[in-house]
DNA sequence: TTCGAGGCGGTTTTT
DNA sequence: CCGCCTCGAA
């Protein structure tokens, strides 16, 4: 076998960790050293000199776009598809796992994926079920108790109340929330990971089954790792010392949803026979923006250490820039991508706009509508997530399973069949009683002949709708999908509705059945009967929200919070609003953990730009309804002076127009001047007011905070710049 | 059932 | 300031 298309396109430390006999591999993979390329090369090293057969082979990533790109690049460089091997997200996994083993889990046989948001819904009937008010309790806080507490692997039973009271209503709300899960055969996120450990834990059978089978396990983005799936990990593979992890703990910046960067400490300790490689050297970005970003990371206390490096060039100087106000950051952003685009070639969608909070994108998207330059901003409602989709869905989730509580609460008087609040309490109040589900509730009182005459009618229309279809759902999905549709009237609902968006709706309800066609084409091979299918598209559904833009390829600037920046790069990156209390957030400052955290974020940040990275910064801005003049970013200061130079932009034309205020002072002093004050140091003028002797002018210090200072007495000099 | 007034909160987001 | 949500009135 020829192995020199494996390992010849690799660096020596990339080559050590592909190469690397059997044993626990810890691999750091700095910002653009080729992380990817290593789990890829590694899994053809596996199979083409190890022998080993791809059923053998794990490779779990955290994102259903990371999963696909890998496996669609070892098939690329195996020239073969991937046969038996299981790649995929933990919850995809596990989901597949779980649809194996569903009896040993004590799960229906199609069980439904509860998403984030039937989840919340979920919740909040909980609380109702538990008469508790929501502005005591509130459902977000609910949520995230139950979510925190699957992350970490714990039931109700282990969870004590320590004699605290909102403690013991959270564990109660979790354990009949639970029970709710448990009568739909309903399955949240952290309840796929959670059940599947437990299996794993339980079953030694089938324990054994899987660490026999899974002789090569390998993990990106291992720093995102919460509790729940490291000790995942640790029950699959056993002794057998087969973990090939690859992470970044300078790149953690999911703390605050329970991702563990610890574990790759914990990692070492709990495995003896781990060797560690550190992959330095960076492709991506240029000398001056990695020895910027380097200097910046430097300050958190607690790295495993690591430096980046290139080969390459300084290239240009990392520019900062301090803009009057937010209006003037945006016009100084989109007036350098006009540059770039002109004079230097760069197309619109080499070009990223990063910020902390989605906020922030509200007038950079105005500036660049105003001069009309495409863009794109990622993030928002995916496809499955819009509310006629989910309603559709809900509908289809009933044919799979009537018992499913979520999809009920959501389809029965959607679009409105007369069915209100008053039957729905009294179906919620039986079904509880009874401890079945909501239909079983509803088939139960139309039996009984126990609900009024127009409430019965309808609930007898909406049931017989469901059996029509449950009972003819040996027909291709796209029928049935298409079939329910027009029974139902969805799109003549959203056609009526007052939203001029119902349009949209109506063509985002057809291409659901175009997607359910082309999933059926695709897993077609996979046989199983009808409802096997509908329940594995359900969940398709349910862990793949899809894309959220409908067109991804447009050559637009590209907008996006840090957060889903990271993986990704681009040649011209503007990192703004880098202004205390922004970046980092104020709600980081007071723990020093998550402060690190906020570092670590801009270190990202940073390391997404490959060509020219601009930093940014307000000296005024609008938050929350209010002018603040916040102090520029302590990220700034911890930067070095050297490879970054101080722009100035042309910004005469985004300055408030003097009126009262604003006026030019006595001495000269203008507005955004740099100055330097005897004790308070440099600053910025933000305002002017008054002549002669009573002229005051508004000065924001980099250290001291905004000062209104009487000009005839402040000694005020004009900084240097 | 739908609409509008008023209150409230306001990181980050995948699965 | 803006968007979301709830609640009350028609």
């Amino acid at each position: 076998m020829d192995i020199s298309e494996i390992i010849d396109p690799l660096n020596p430390a990339q080559r050590e960790a592909v190469t690397a006999e059997s044993g626990n591999r810890l691999v750091l993979a700095g910002a653009g050293s080729g992380k990817t390329r290593v789990l890829v090369h590694r899994v053809a090293w596996l199979i083409r000199v190890e022998q080993a057969p791809p059923w053998a082979i794990l490779a779990v990533t955290f994102t259903n776009k990371a999963a696909r790109e890998m496996k669609a690049r070892i098939e690329e460089i195996l020239a073969t598809p991937i046969g038996g091997m299981w790649v995929g997200t933990f919850h995809g996994l596990a989901n597949r796992f779980l649809r194996a083993h569903w009896q040993e889990a004590g799960l229906p046989h199609s069980f439904q994926i509860l998403d984030a948001d039937d989840q919340y819904r979920l919740i909040r009937r909980t609380l109702k079920a538990l008469e508790l008010d929501e502005a005591r309790w509130p459902p977000r806080r609910a949520m995230g108790f139950v979510n925190q507490c699957k992350d970490e692997g714990l039931r109700p039973r282990h969870l004590d109340d320590e004699g605290d009271p909102y403690r013991k209503r959270m564990i109660a709300i979790y354990r009949e929330y639970q029970s709710a899960c448990e009568r739909g055969g309903l399955v949240d996120f952290g309840e796929l990971l959670l059940r599947a450990h437990e299996v794993l834990r339980e079953q030694a059978a089938v324990r054994h089954q899987y660490q026999e089978r899974f002789a090569h396990i390998l993990v990106d983005e291992f720093q995102d790792t919460n509790a729940i799936q490291y000790a995942w990990l640790r029950l699959l593979s056993g002794d057998h010392d087969n973990l090939f992890l690859v992470g970044d703990d300078d790149q953690s910046i999911y703390g605050w949803r329970g991702a563990r960067v610890e574990n790759i400490q914990s990692f070492q300790k709990d495995y003896a026979n781990t060797t560690v490689v550190r992959l330095e050297q960076n492709y991506r970005s240029t000398g001056n923006i990695l020895t910027v970003a380097n200097a910046l990371i430097a300050h958190n206390p607690s790295r495993l250490g690591k430096r980046l490096w290139t080969n390459d060039g300084a290239g240009e100087p990392v520019r900062q820039f301090a803009a009057f106000n937010e209006l003037d950051e945006a016009r100084f952003v989109i007036e350098r991508i006009r540059q770039h685009i002109q004079v230097d070639g760069y197309r619109r969608d080499e070009c990223a706009i990063l910020y902390r909070t989605t906020a922030q994108s509200r007038l950079f998207e105005e500036v660049l509508i105003q001069a009309e330059i495409p863009y794109r901003v990622y993030g928002g409602l995916r496809f499955f997530e819009r509310a006629e989709i989910r309603d559709a869905l809900a509908y289809l989730r009933l044919v799979a399973n009537p018992d499913d509580d979520a999809a009920f609460e959501r389809a029965v008087n959607t679009p409105p069949r007369g069915l209100g609040p008053r039957t729905l309490d009294l179906l919620r109040d039986q079904a509880r009683a009874a401890g079945t589900s909501l239909w079983r509730a509803a088939r139960d009182q139309l039996e009984r002949e126990a609900l009024a005459p127009r409430a019965a009618k309808a609930l007898r229309a909406f049931v017989a709708l469901i059996e029509q279809q449950r009972a003819r759902s040996d027909r291709p999905l796209a029928a049935l999908a298409a079939d329910l549709l027009v029974a139902t009237d969805l799109p003549g609902f959203y056609l009526k509705g007052k939203d001029d968006r119902g349009q949209d709706r109506v063509e985002n309800l057809e291409q659901l059945v175009d997607t359910v066609a082309r999933f059926e084409a695709e897993t077609s091979e996979d046989e199983g009967d009808a409802g096997d299918r509908l329940a594995s598209f359900l969940a398709h559904a349910a862990l793949e929200a899809g894309e959220a833009q409908a067109d991804p390829d447009a050559d637009g600037v590209q907008l996006m919070t840090l957060h889903s920046a990271k993986g990704l790069e681009f040649p011209i990156v503007f990192l703004v609003g880098l202004e205390e209390r922004l970046f980092p957030h104020s709600l980081s400052l007071d723990d020093p953990r998550r402060l690190e955290e906020e570092r670590r974020l801009c270190y990202v940040g940073m390391t997404r730009a490959m060509h020219q990275l601009y930093l940014t910064h307000a000296e005024k801005r609008h938050l929350h309804g209010k002018e603040t003049y916040p102090q520029p970013s302590r990220f700034l200061r911890e930067m070095p002076t050297e490879p970054v130079e101080s722009v100035r932009g042309s910004r005469a034309q985004s300055r408030p127009t003097p009126q009262r205020h604003g006026q030019e002072a006595d001495d000269g002093l203008r507005l955004g001047q740099r100055v330097c004050h005897p004790t308070f140091g440099e600053g910025v003028v933000l305002d002017c007011e008054g002549r002669g002797a009573s002229a005051r002018v508004q000065v924001n210090f980099a250290d001291a905070g905004t000062k209104w200072l009487v000009l005839a007495y402040a000694k005020l000099a004009p900084a240097a710049q």
